[in-house]
RNA sequence: CGCGGGAUAGAGCAGCUCGGUAGCUCGUCGGGCUCAUAACCCGAAGGUCGUCGGUUCAAAUCCGGCUCCCGCAACCA
């Protein structure tokens, strides 16, 4: 067992701060598909996922719903779990960060960087400008000014601890520009022009603002910020400075990091500097996927286009959404996700294609030779191209699965079935039953389909890994015969092979009527699974409030004094209102709803006792309310008579 | 002039590195077949390759200008 080669595939680790959705599913998916295709080839795989669990965000959620934080990602991680259980997801491993072997993992990692002398404890060293209350580097200075105004610039101070990132961005910029480790590579530009060109910023690693997570050892105020706490999962997943496991030798460094676009980022740059300072070996790839949008927008909530997973799996099946998913997935592209592209997928390549072609070449079997095959043959005309197609198929997926390109794999095999149907079109089996002199014919043309379907099915069955099985049943392939040594050879299966005609593999869907359900589904907001219901349903009763919660809040009626887009914003407008007393200056997100001059000199309301919070370098002292529905907002107007600072209630 | 990606048939995409007949899947229409899950096979229609200009015997492809879309950049309180 011990000369098996390793082979180490990780997901990121998800941030629980809600309910998965099928963005989740797809880097695990495709992650789960390449991990049991290397198993099949003989490797010794190791698949990690898990959750990224701690962080300020997930405090908050907790203490919403007035349970501890523990409590609160004890709940969210089952139901990742059970999504993966659902979507027949084979990892062998699953990381909390809130696990003890990772949090002693990742304290001797901050104190080794500390030691080592790329953490050190420090302020801001940026500059900062008072009048446009923002932050910037040495680098981003204009003449020593700020780029902005062009005013003078102060130092500012807080207390943190920094990861010196400089030393190591030459290594990383040749990292990304000059080897394979970023696919696709072409987002190398990206990251070089924006991050390694003005000058990697030293990293802030610990915050004082929160306590919900790893506390720094040697200094009890701080706990560990994001980067080093997540990224380290990787190596403290195989026993890297802790002894809960002890695989670190055999798996590290990594195969393939698989991740979506949002956190490229830090693992092109924040996690080789990280492995960098700490002398240890690089992983191999990082794969880099894009997002499913929704006909072309992105996922959101308040688009109303969030698929459940669940409930798409328990309508057509987990290896139908599988297979949708990785089909088409593009590395480096997004790709668009709707109801209708779905179930024609699903239609036309699983139900037309391969389902329907086991069950025609089944059906021909059980009907001309009651089963099983005789043992008679006689080769003919198309065999040979068949033939040739079905036994080059195994090099060609095992080249895609390499470079991560999953729908290429795909669709090479699916260029196999397409072929097969076509064999039996010109070769005409039901034409050659006819005549009983061409009984090994027969037998040939029906054994050489078994075969092909044999090979595709074996080489599917990494990505469906519940319906392909039953496939080679049917056709009656052994365990033995529908191995991956096999996938590349043609006459495994015995001469006189029995096939045994089983159910519908994948019963093929009435699209109209679907989307209409679907449709129907989501306007109703039914669009989640008893699991995912059950959640919100609990979330929702505790969020009940009583009139002492609600009198917390102070609503005021304003006036709009002032109101101005933010510079370097799309979407923020500033306003001045007057409260009744004084002006202030309030941020909105509705400049895609608002032109300024819609809005000065009318009546709006404030949550005004609201935290002030800094959007893009502007602070916001309160929220002016606004109704969304579907895709537009309106802010909520009040009657002009309302003198200015009156109190709602 | 912040950075990057994109615009090719009704839809979704490939082709561009390295110029030389416009390609794939789905959809539409016509035909064939009857083994099969009304599935399968063949054929057809449908494209000024975003726009303007340049280089060239020849441009979707190379160069430059422009328009529009998308993503990112401490942005929906």
């Amino acid at each position: 067992m011990c000369n098996k080669k390793p082979f180490y595939i990780t997901t990121p680790i998800y941030y629980p701060s809600g309910n998965p959705h099928i963005g989740h599913c797809y880097t695990t998916v495709a992650c789960d598909s390449i991990a049991r295709y290397k198993r099949m080839q003989g490797y010794d795989v190791m698949f990690l996922t898990g959750t990224d669990e701690h962080g300020l965000k997930i405090e908050q959620k907790a203490a919403e719903r007035g349970i501890t934080p523990r409590q609160y990602v004890d709940e969210i991680v089952e139901i990742f779990k059970g999504l993966w259980s659902f979507m027949n997801i084979s990892y062998d491993r699953y990381i909390r960060t809130t696990d003890d072997y990772h949090i002693e993992t990742v304290q001797k990692i901050f104190k080794a960087l500390y030691d080592k002398g790329y953490i050190y404890k420090g302020e801001y060293k940026g500059k900062y400008c008072t009048p446009c209350e923002s932050f910037w580097t040495e680098s981003q200075l204009v003449d020593g000014k700020c780029p902005e105004c062009g005013r003078e610039v102060t130092e500012a101070k807080e207390e943190a601890y920094f990861f010196k990132m400089a030393p190591f961005a030459d290594r990383i910029e040749k990292l990304l520009t000059e080897t394979d480790y970023l696919q696709p590579k072409t987002r190398a530009v990206e990251l070089v022009n924006n991050f390694i060109k003005p000058g990697l910023e030293d990293l802030c690693v610990s915050r004082t603002s929160f306590t919900w997570g790893i506390p720094v050892t040697f200094d009890e105020k701080h706990v560990v910020y994001v980067w080093i706490d997540a990224l380290s999962n990787y190596i403290s997943a195989l026993g890297y400075a802790n002894n809960a496991y002890n695989d670190y030798e055999k798996f590290w460094p990594a195969n393939v990091h698989m991740v979506a676009k949002d956190i490229m980022r830090f693992h092109a740059i924040i996690w080789p500097a990280m492995l960098m300072a700490l002398d240890l070996p690089l992983p191999k790839h990082l794969a880099v996927h894009g997002w499913i949008t929704f006909n072309g927008q992105k996922m959101s909530k308040s688009l109303g286009n969030v698929v459940d997973p669940f409930v798409l799996g328990k309508r057509y099946g987990a290896d139908a959404i599988r297979y949708h998913i990785m089909r088409e997935m593009a590395l480096g592209a997004d790709s668009s996700f709707s109801n209708e592209i779905m179930i024609n997928r699903i239609n036309s390549d699983l139900a037309n294609g391969l389902g329907n072609l086991v069950s025609r070449t089944v059906a021909m079997v059980e009907k001309y030779f009651g089963g099983t095959l005789p043992t008679e043959r006689e080769s003919g005309e198309f065999d040979d191209d068949l033939i040739a197609t079905a036994t080059a198929l195994k090099a060609s997926v095992d080249d895609y699965i390499d470079k991560t390109q999953l729908n290429n794999a795909l669709a090479e095999i699916f260029k196999l079935i397409s072929r097969a149907n076509k064999y039996i079109d010109e070769t005409a089996p039901w034409v050659i039953a006819k005549d009983e002199s061409k009984k090994a014919r027969l037998a040939t043309v029906l054994y050489n389909l078994l075969e092909s379907i044999r090979i595709a099915c074996t080489l599917l069955s990494a990505f469906m890994p519940t319906t392909m099985p039953k496939a080679l049943e049917q056709i009656g392939a052994c365990e033995k015969c529908a191995s991956y040594e096999n996938a590349d050879k043609f006459g495994v299966m015995p001469p006189n092979v029995t096939v045994k005609k089983g159910e519908v593999l994948f019963p093929r869907i009435d699209v109209d009527k679907e989307i209409e359900e679907l449709n129907s589904i989501i306007k109703n907001n039914e669009g989640e699974s008893e699991e995912t219901k059950k959640l919100r349903e609990e979330i929702e009763g505790i969020a009940q409030i009583g009139i002492d919660d609600f009198c917390k809040s102070d609503l005021r009626v304003v006036e709009v004094k002032s109101c101005e887009p933010v510079k370097r914003s799309k979407k923020l407008l500033q306003f001045s209102l007057f409260d009744g007393v004084k002006e202030r200056t309030v941020v909105s997100g509705i400049a895609q709803y608002y032109t300024p001059d819609q809005l000065i000199g009318k009546k709006v309301v404030v949550v005004s006792n609201l935290k002030p919070v800094k959007l893009c370098g502007v602070e916001s002292h309160g929220m002016i309310l606004s109704a969304t529905y579907g895709d537009d907002l309106k802010v909520i107007m009040v009657d002009n008579e309302i003198p200015a600072g009156a109190k709602l209630c």
